[in-house]
DNA sequence: GTCTATAGACGGATAGAC
DNA sequence: GTCTATCCGTCTATAGAC
């Protein structure tokens, strides 16, 4: 209880969110966890919506950050060639999965933020949007360049599997305990798991995709 | 209009649900929506809780008992011997796919069930997981008698990263026009994409997990 | 089965004292 | 900055007429 009530309020909020979801997180749960006023989330925030976005804002801008900043340096360091797949796999999801492993407040953000990524409420996904534009550009290019025998489309959707494997690899043991008893408690090994399956996916072999107006119709088998 | 109230209260609920989330879905939505009375959901199905479930179960029941009716087939047809990998995910998840492409409600019911996967409320996870567990058992012993070579816990990542991956897929545009301008209207293209991915990451070499105690910090690249 | 009306609880937000 | 008290809206659920 040494740190300031906004601090504290953030804490709180982002504990609740992942337990109980956005909508279902009340202001006046919040206040009791952060053992402050009722009234201190709009004296400090503003609104509810506000401290959700601060919430995000606070570390997500890092993370991202984080992420441009070891594409910089591996770009450095190849002057001007091509990435490894490996490599920049690595530095997107790696330092996701390093957060969640950095402690329990970082593991609980990335559990959150593996939830909202496909939240429906509309600020919610305008705000994510816009956070990660920059650095999905730059990883996209990095992409581009490293794989140039994958068609963009191809890879763009590819990208996007790997973010759902991601989401569900940190979306804490829910979900994961209905398929058997499984331990998730080192997040080294989850790190490792992670990357052999993302790596695999992302440098299958290419399907060959049949034009939508030629083809004729498939996946009937198995009635 | 010309089918009962109590479908299209659930053709209504679907729809919003996956639009709004659970939560912020009122009865108030459904039913104008369904053009039925407030008091219509309650009568029909007790209360607002009972209303998911039916929901969830109307098609959840049907695309399960539809992947043990695949996996029966394929091993009646093996003779007992072990399937193939590639013919155990399509199944698993050709059935999600084919349900997603079948009809704007099956995809709008699979885009649902991606994201509530993850849901945090309390009752929807104790029944999904009730839902899933018949499937998940078979499914299981299926790929472990085809993966002999993987060990059981690697093999439950995989099956979950692949969720992930498929909650994802069927999720819609919304995350996935964060990453660029893609195209997600052929189901066909789709189902073929994700099968490659997620073959691909199954099939993945077996990272080297070291036991956690003797392990030295790994993950320190990229500052 | 369908409707109106309303009970009863709880939500976010704020005014104003300290 | 922090607190109490309270406004006002919306929610789910139900009682009871038709």
């Amino acid at each position: 209880m040494e740190i300031d009530t906004r601090s504290r309020i953030l804490d709180a909020a982002e504990n609740l969110f992942v337990e109980h979801g956005l909508d279902a997180t009340t202001m006046r749960m919040i206040t009791a966890d952060a053992k402050a006023n009722l009234a201190a989330v709009n004296y400090h925030f503003g609104s509810k919506e506000a401290l959700i976005e601060a919430v995000f804002r606070r570390r997500l801008t890092w993370l991202n950050e984080q992420r441009i900043a070891a594409l910089d340096a591996l770009e450095a360091e190849a002057q001007g060639a091509p990435l490894k797949p490996r490599q920049i796999v690595e530095s997107f999801f790696g330092v996701a999965i390093r957060l969640a492993a950095s402690s329990p407040s970082g593991k609980t953000f990335m559990r959150l933020l593996g939830r909202t990524y496909t939240e429906p409420t509309e600020f919610v996904r305008r705000f994510l949007a816009e956070e990660y534009a920059g650095v999905i550009a730059r990883y996209n290019a990095a992409f581009f360049k490293a794989l140039p025998d994958v068609p963009k489309e191809e890879f763009l959707w590819r990208f996007h599997f790997m973010m759902g494997a991601l989401s569900y690899a940190v979306s804490g043991t829910d979900a994961l305990r209905m398929l058997g008893p499984i331990d998730d408690s080192d997040p080294e090994a989850l790190y490792t798991r992670l990357m052999s399956f993302l790596i695999g996916g992302l440098r299958a072999p290419l399907p060959e995709i049949q034009s939508q107006a030629v083809r004729k119709p498939r996946v009937k088998r198995a009635a």
